[in-house]
DNA sequence: TATAAGTGGATAGCAAGCTATGTTTTATGA
DNA sequence: TCATAAAACATAGCTTGCTATCCACTTATA
């Protein structure tokens, strides 16, 4: 029998992440977020004031990723930006009274779409799918940092 | 206590579609493709020739997305095209000798990733996991339907 | 204290998603 | 039959992600 992409960890995950950001969009779009935004908002939410370094470990994307989320961001008036005093490459995030105002639009969002998500899961099969999620992610970052050694 | 993204459904599945996203592009850039290419590479590795329509359909991705995808894999030479006999809007894509050679190369990278991704995992994990993944899908699946007409 | 190495960001260029919209052909129905 | 609706594909424009590379500034070291 061949390959079942309905049970192939890779084709589902890929579905299901579009999904879900298709979902969170849906509702973000009219406030003038988009599901990119999400970690930033997250990762400032509380008055915080973060470098770009800071936000992309927080978010676990690459840096020029996070660059160009910022850039977007502070376009859209989320967030602002001051020189860090202590280094003069660096940058110091915070967001901006409309972006702390809406932080809380997007936590509301969050909820309510991974809610949806699991509707119809048990407790404790809720518990086994994040349990194994967070399993399935370790296994692919060990995965991908021995990948790279044995090529070199 | 404030949002654990490491227990956001949303979170943690765009983190792990972006992890086996970069773990098949490292297997699969070497020998001229990516992950985008996959499920095309699936629905045609027996020798079928579909359209545009069936293949956006066989990938659950949108038409636009399957029109760039199909463009960048003939750019490649891993497919063909010849126009529909019987209704000339209609192209009917194929593998090229090349496609289909590498269409083994595919379903290796897909196996051996997915192993990779479960590994630890016992059985009846591994089952239950694929279960939550498609009962998550359906929720989604039927939550986005669900919103359109209620904001109409 | 110079120089070398390392770090924070910026930029270029591409892939893979999406929505919205246009064009051509096919199908329907009055 | 002929007008209209529907379908197949193309195109524009955007977001979110990646790698590779460069510049400027800091830090470490000979």
């Amino acid at each position: 029998m061949f390959y079942d992409r309905f049970r192939s960890t890779g084709y589902m995950t890929n579905w299901l992440a579009r999904l879900i950001a298709r979902a969170i969009d849906a509702r973000l779009k009219p406030i003038g977020m988009s599901s990119g935004y999400m970690p930033v908002m997250f990762a400032l939410a509380h008055g915080a004031a973060l470098s770009q370094r800071a936000l992309t470990e927080f978010a676990a994307i690459e840096q020029p990723t996070m660059a160009a989320t910022l850039s977007r961001m502070e376009r859209d008036g989320l967030i602002v930006r001051r020189a860090d005093p202590d280094d003069r490459r660096a940058w110091l995030y915070s967001l901006s009274a409309e972006g702390l105002d809406k932080s809380i639009k997007v936590q509301e969002a969050g909820r309510e779409i991974n809610e949806a998500a699991l509707a119809g899961l048990s407790g404790s099969e809720r518990e086994a799918f994040l349990a194994a999620l967070a399993k399935v992610v370790s296994n692919l970052e060990s995965y991908l940092t021995k990948a790279k050694p044995a090529d070199a």
